[in-house]
DNA sequence: TTAGATGCAAATGTTTTGCAGGGCT
DNA sequence: AGCCCTGCAAAACATTTGCATCTAA
């Protein structure tokens, strides 16, 4: 068991800072989530069956739930469905760009937010702790294939 | 029937100019929200409750996608609790700050997007149509409260 | 008059929960 | 061993839909 241990034990590593059991569900999904845009509680479900593993929905959501609480996961409900969608939290803070072509998350590491808050605080006397933004328009495929 | 026909005209005014036909339902609806906070289907409820009128949910649920589909109300699910909300639409464009403390919705007029389309265009190769922008933090009463 | 709006009740789909059994530390 | 995690089934909840009735144009 040598093999692309790299993935396997970073995600381990995770789990035990937050000091969260190490479980078969929690390196599943958060294995998953660290190499996917934001996904479904479905789309997870999905994806472990084509890998032959199984969970049941209600571990995947409790799982995401816990994986979120502890500042693994984000979830979100960036389209407005009404379903929601669980990101690998990664260490800095990511936007989103959403593709009105093809639904695709694409995740952004630049922020425009720069020195807003100062005026948050000045003008509206609101302290910001943090921010979201969620970017619409299109990706090259969709723009080529609109085309 | 002369008194504060100005609010009423102007939502009747809004609602002929989406070729919509004019009723109860989308009256109150419309006017309520030109005044308040983006509010749940049931917030809705409620509040016509307290003054008396009384609409089905499944009505209040058609009537505010009616209301979105023509852009007179925005849909969203700010608070990422599942729960759709209303708002109604300015014509510029508005975000929010959402209250830790007190959930308070507050719509800012400033926006802090600037240039950032053109980074989005060169680097992610990804042309912007919108953007939205959530504020997260804490407001004045709240941080007096919590002191 | 007639297309479209409304109310009611039933259906749908997502998410949550209770409980019994099993796994991690 | 002890506590937390998991699976299953049932419950809860927001939202949608079918259909008969009513209403604005």
């Amino acid at each position: 068991m040598q093999t692309d241990c790299g993935e396997e034990s970073s995600v381990e590593t995770k789990l035990s800072e937050k000091h969260l059991k190490i479980t078969k569900a929690r390196k599943l999904i958060l294995g998953m989530l660290t190499q996917a845009s934001p996904k479904t509680v479905d789309e997870l479900a999905s994806m472990l069956g084509a890998n032959g593993e199984k969970l049941s929905l209600s571990t995947i959501y409790r799982t995401c739930e816990t994986l979120s609480a502890n500042g693994l996961l984000l979830k979100t409900n960036l389209t407005d469905d009404g379903i929601a969608r669980y990101e690998y939290l990664k260490s800095g803070h990511v936007h989103h760009a959403i593709c009105l072509g093809c639904g695709r998350i694409i995740p952004i590491d630049d922020c425009p937010f720069g020195q807003f808050d100062r005026l948050m605080q000045s003008k509206y006397d609101f302290a910001v702790s943090s921010h979201r933004i969620e970017i619409y328009g299109y990706c090259r495929e969709c723009r080529r294939r609109l085309k």
